[in-house]
DNA sequence: CAGTAAACGAGACGGTACGTCCCGTCTTCGC
DNA sequence: GCGAAGACGGGACGTACCGTCTCGTTTACTG
């Protein structure tokens, strides 16, 4: 999927974009993020591992992070969702599996550094946010949405506080130590889950005042 | 700080290099990476706002990111622990009190950027997590470590656990969603001191075994 | 005329190299050698000076040297013979003319320093021999030639032994001393026109014995 | 020999200059100039070679030329004249001797490339021509007004102007193709000193008019 | 089905920054 | 105070990519 949307209507004459093309230069990007990294990557080197010319590539994405993030966006796909029947279960493996996958793919320092970088380009924050971080979010949402809707957690809480509470320890674990196991996934999010389940009261705060 | 430190052993011949000028470059690298950002972050640059010559700064840091690291070593002071006699609530202030500066200022996507350059740099990793992220850590872990000893927290836990727990979610949400205020930080943070004072039990999953 | 030159068979695929920019580059380096000298030409300086970028110029010529070389084939053009019907005299105007440009120009000592080059880097010496001396030196040998044909020369001399012996001193004198006056010039050449007008066995050696 | 000659007056207060380093530097001058040639050769390489500080070259010599000219003038000796008492003969084997010398050793070219800059430095060529070539110069002038004052020569010629006939040609050939054999040095060389035998009037312009 | 407009590869263009080498000067130490 | 060691500001090196711009060629739609 390039940057550039135009809803179909207009005709375009002449020749049409290859979407071969598209693949070709998304794939080899992809291949040059893994094996080189991404602040190593160069539009050079993607253009010539997909056989295309450097202004094919300028056609379809403005700049190198427009491009990683299309194939960021075409290589990760969403996580299915598990569906056991216990809600905080599937919760529970969702977020281990989340976590694990994110730290153990060559992909996540790249989309560690885009999400950097898309903090001094808001056009690229958005795109990021709305076509890679919201589909991925979206699922967790509702997964999160179901539980609440079964009363298994706290209903004081907005699904997106439940979210950075399960899903943020494994991740910060991840980013200030560089390493996460399966069992420090584990346990971070089980022990998150927990907290979920308290009655509203049983608050830290709720003897000292504030 | 540069990055070697050979313990004042020896007498070193021919003229020392000067710590002024250690002390501009870094100070540049600041500017630049708080007005240019970390992508875009030049040695050239850095050497020409510093009134050095190229090689000066080539012979302290061997590339980019070594100095990049040295800059935030010098230039993010570790937080000062608050000490209220209430050792949860310090933990909350400072939590809060440290997301919001990660998120809210300029070096904060400069870190992460580096954390993630990081990711594929084993020397880097070392040399950030050792003089950088270590430091930090200890005055947190200290914290917890204190929180622990007076029974505040359920004593089944690690520090290095109740760090992430605490810190992860409203890191956590800066990064998914590029924002953090500080109601959504203390939120995140008093829901999570919640759940650590929950005695061993209560987990979620203990009915549903493992 | 770059140092390549590949007989306008192929048709080169690509944007095609500007011949503008040839010019221009050869034209400052010109200038450049005429107001700093050989030793002090920069790749730098001429691409600067000619509006090009620097890779522009190695794309182009891959030493200074052939750069240098380059211009020096453009810009000195071999000297027209002069024809006064008696050939003698034609040589001798020509040989003064010679030298005399040589010792003036600014660009005598740019030729000596390339030749002094060209007997390190026998791929210079070759470019430089074939495509800068030879042709000038044709001029030189065709008129000998009918020199010798005319029979106003000793017959059992080859036109490049002429060449040396008429051309040589004067060149000498401007190496040894730095300094050619017309008056030296003429003599000199005057002179070494004169033995060559000697019949074999006039030879110095004849009555010494060997 | 450096190039400041302060007349043993002053009694020079500190530590002495040693002479073993300015040998050593001159010597490694040497080994670099016909490993690398003239243009390559670097202060830092000399310095390195010599095992000496730079500093402590460029406290001896100025520039790089004047260096390179000291070395010329430590390093080539001047030839010894030969002395058959047929004084054309020496003449003769020395011309021959000196071209061959010139065109065979590696500092041939060297002499030529300092040669060459002195044309555009004053100071260089002063030296050059008072240290170097003068000493030279001499022995030869003094062996050609001795084949004048024995009346060998054409007594009409001045001494330079001998020298430059018969020493052109064979360095002028050397200069122009890049190579010197004893054959051709020697052909030149006879019949330019044949012709300076010729009386006054056997001029090729005595019968062409002027 | 011929024209034509756009996409294609190739690669030159003016640039910028790289990391290195060397310049000539300076500063510090030890002899 | 000489001499080594080596840092200093500076400048040029030759290379790699940048993003843009011609080129000649190819390809699919359009009239």
């Amino acid at each position: 999927m390039t940057h550039q949307d135009e809803g179909a209507a207009v005709p375009r004459r002449g020749r049409p974009r290859s979407a071969d093309l598209d693949r070709a230069v998304i794939a080899a990007t992809v291949e040059v993020l893994i094996e080189q990294g991404y602040a190593a990557l160069t539009i050079e080197a993607v253009a010539g591992r997909a056989g295309v010319g450097r202004p094919a590539v300028y056609r379809r994405w403005p700049t190198k992070d427009h491009l990683v993030v299309s194939a960021l966006i075409e290589t990760v796909p969403p996580l299915r969702v598990p569906d056991t029947g216990e809600v905080l279960r599937d919760l529970e493996e969702f977020a281990v599996e989340f976590a694990l996958r994110l730290a153990g793919s060559p992909v996540g320092p790249v989309a560690i550094a885009v999400l950097a970088e898309a903090g001094r380009r808001p056009d690229l924050a958005e795109m990021l946010r709305l076509q890679y971080l919201r589909p991925r979010d979206t699922v967790i949402t509702d997964l999160i949405e179901r539980a609440l809707a079964e009363g298994r957690l706290n209903k004081n809480l907005e699904a997106g506080t439940v979210r950075d509470l399960v899903f943020g320890p494994p991740v910060y674990h991840w980013l200030v130590t560089g390493m996460l196991t399966g069992n420090v996934a584990r346990t971070l999010v089980e022990a998150a889950i927990a907290a979920l389940q308290i009655p509203a009261g049983a608050d830290g705060r709720s003897d000292g005042g504030a």
